[in-house]
DNA sequence: AAAATTACCGAGAACGTTTCCGGTAACGCT
DNA sequence: AGCGTTACCGGAAACGTTCTCGGTAATTTT
């Protein structure tokens, strides 16, 4: 009835050893007689041992947990981020704590804050679409809990902390550029908000696909959404009542691209024949609607792996650093991932 | 630069107490002089003092974390239900980790089995897909960590645990009925595997509708889909090469209906004039598609909120036992939440 | 006025590890 | 023979809380 759960201590009295030893063998580290180490491995696995990552945590000053903060949790693309990091981080007996910011900046840093609270060992931080300051990765910082940022990130921080995303400039490029090869010659860009990178960067590719090919960028063309739901709408009625309407929209991602799909086929308009559509992303999910969604593939899963990677990198430099008696100087990083066309239908 | 961070011992030096009073105070415990648990707040807040989860966890043997099993991450359905799950559990101060089995058995008692070296608190598990036995949930039980399944759940587990569900009878029925009002004569139904409760439930409403309404249940028209992706184009081929093709389908959830959607209509067959789809999740992605798709709203957040609130009962339940020295029984429980019909236009 | 109760607080032992600091024995080297 | 290494192992102090048990003074009850 009371089963009390075996301890370390528990091996150790019954192989006559000390707890330290014991403690050694289990944590398979050095300086322990194979044959000892034997032992407690099978006595342990024997009872049943499970050791208490509270205790080591509290002991060691390490939680095993690594913090991930993502905007939303129903996203695919970061869904498939998280099997990356798991992928990298499970096997190093890491656990992920995953918490989501809602697309908030307030929101975020309480995320922030709950992750510290529990100690976690790093964080990996998406940012959420309205973030535009980086105060609470700082924060984290200053509690010398390493942070690496992926995807979203902050156009112009000077943190001098890991990021990883992937080439945006190219996905922005790319995606115009297959338009222009289809023979589109007006294209329109539906971007996020101003602060955010990653629109920043699509947009600037966008320009630059228009520009060599002699197609200049019209303000008209280029409209922003402010959120992913309600206001890509609004955004697309802009464009509708132009003049010249286009005959082509590159969609800031592939959320967006659906349901410019979806309201474009409300009007009636065919697609592709009418008006082409281009995501940005890669969801699987574009595969299924009617016709298809073209778009540029980002590298989810790989993010994640990359951005664990970095994320231990950084926390074993810390180490080796206050090991050495040295102070860590943080680097800022920043990764790019290489993206690639998927063509469907809907171009 | 040296910021070793503040604990309790240095408020209680510092307001020369004990640290037992100033544990007492942070914890809003009873038998404290409010005087003295304003100064300690106070110097807390002031100094920047952060309650170590561990120390604290590793003491009172409760850990403030709970752990989410779902099967699959980008399954928007579970998203939901996670919202629901946060919002009764963050304001009593838990934290979530989230781990999911990939709709694999095996991997889903590795989930177990990491929660509970994790020593959590309590454990909310949706089944996957593939799930015969709950032999891991008894581990947990015999742990004496509470555990609640959700929506996916064993047909005939013997278990007394409380698990929440919708009507997934009525969720069958109602989809066939609209059908059946709707005109429709000949209608199939996508079941999942065998062992699957919601699926058994979802055909036993289907093949009541059908029964009650004199279209017989011909065989023919019920066929299976092992998994979400690849056989979804087996079972419609089966469905297709019908002497007497269906004039409607039902799917047993709103994924299996998107995919089934887009099979039709590479078939160039279509919806909802030839042949209807009805859903059964109420995820928001139908509303994108073209025809958008008519479901069955499940009420996900409710049943994560509802879910929480039977674990946190369960905990107490088992508390208040363990405080009066009984043993504590547990039951089960069933929980039935209500399913509503939207409309929309693939029927 | 004595006894009982209440309100508040302190001491100190857990909780289950890790880690630092030595210590012993065996071995190899000059 | 003496000395330095190496390979193992043990003792004991952390780590930062909670919790049980008493204890004292003030307050109420009888």
């Amino acid at each position: 009835m009371k089963k009390r759960k075996p301890t370390i201590k528990d091996i150790a009295r019954r192989l006559d050893i000390s707890v330290s030893t014991v403690s050694r063998a289990i944590r398979g580290a050095e300086d322990v007689n194979p044959i000892t180490k034997k032992n407690v491995l099978d006595l342990a696995e024997k009872i049943g041992y499970k050791k208490s990552v509270l205790a080591a945590g509290l002991a060691s000053k390490k939680s095993y947990l690594i913090g991930v903060i993502i905007p939303e949790l129903t996203v695919p693309f970061f869904g498939r981020v998280i099997l990356g990091i798991e992928q990298f981080l499970k096997p190093l007996g890491y656990d992920l704590i995953i918490v989501h910011s809602d697309e908030q900046e307030q929101k975020e840093k309480e995320c922030i804050d709950i992750l510290l609270d529990r100690q976690v060992d790093g964080i990996l931080i998406s940012l959420s679409f309205n973030t535009k300051s980086d105060l609470h990765l700082k924060k984290a910082m200053e509690e010398e809990v390493p942070i690496v940022v992926f995807d979203r990130i902050l156009p112009k921080s000077e943190l001098p902390i890991p990021r990883v995303i992937v080439d945006d400039f190219e996905a922005g490029y790319q995606a115009t550029n297959h338009l222009i090869n289809k023979g589109y010659k007006r294209i329109a860009f539906i971007a996020g908000p101003e602060d955010l990178y990653i629109s920043q960067q699509r947009l600037k590719g966008y320009r630059t696909a228009m520009e060599r090919n002699g197609f200049g960028t019209s303000a008209d063309l280029i409209v922003p959404t402010l959120d992913l739901r309600r206001s890509v709408g609004q955004a697309l009625d802009k464009l509708m009542v132009l003049k010249e309407k286009p005959d082509a929209i590159v969609a800031l991602n592939d959320p967006i691209a659906f349901r410019v799909i979806r309201l474009l086929q409300k009007r009636g308009i065919e697609i592709p024949q009418k008006i082409a559509v281009m995501g940005i992303s890669g969801d699987d999910m574009g595969e299924l609607f009617n016709p298809s969604l073209t778009t540029i593939n980002q590298p989810a899963q790989e993010m994640g792996f990359v951005a664990a990677n970095l994320l231990i990198d950084r926390m074993n430099a810390m180490k080796d650093a206050k090991k050495q008696g040295k102070i860590f100087i943080p680097m800022a990083i920043l990764k790019k991932l290489p993206i690639s066309l998927i063509e469907r239908e809907s171009t």
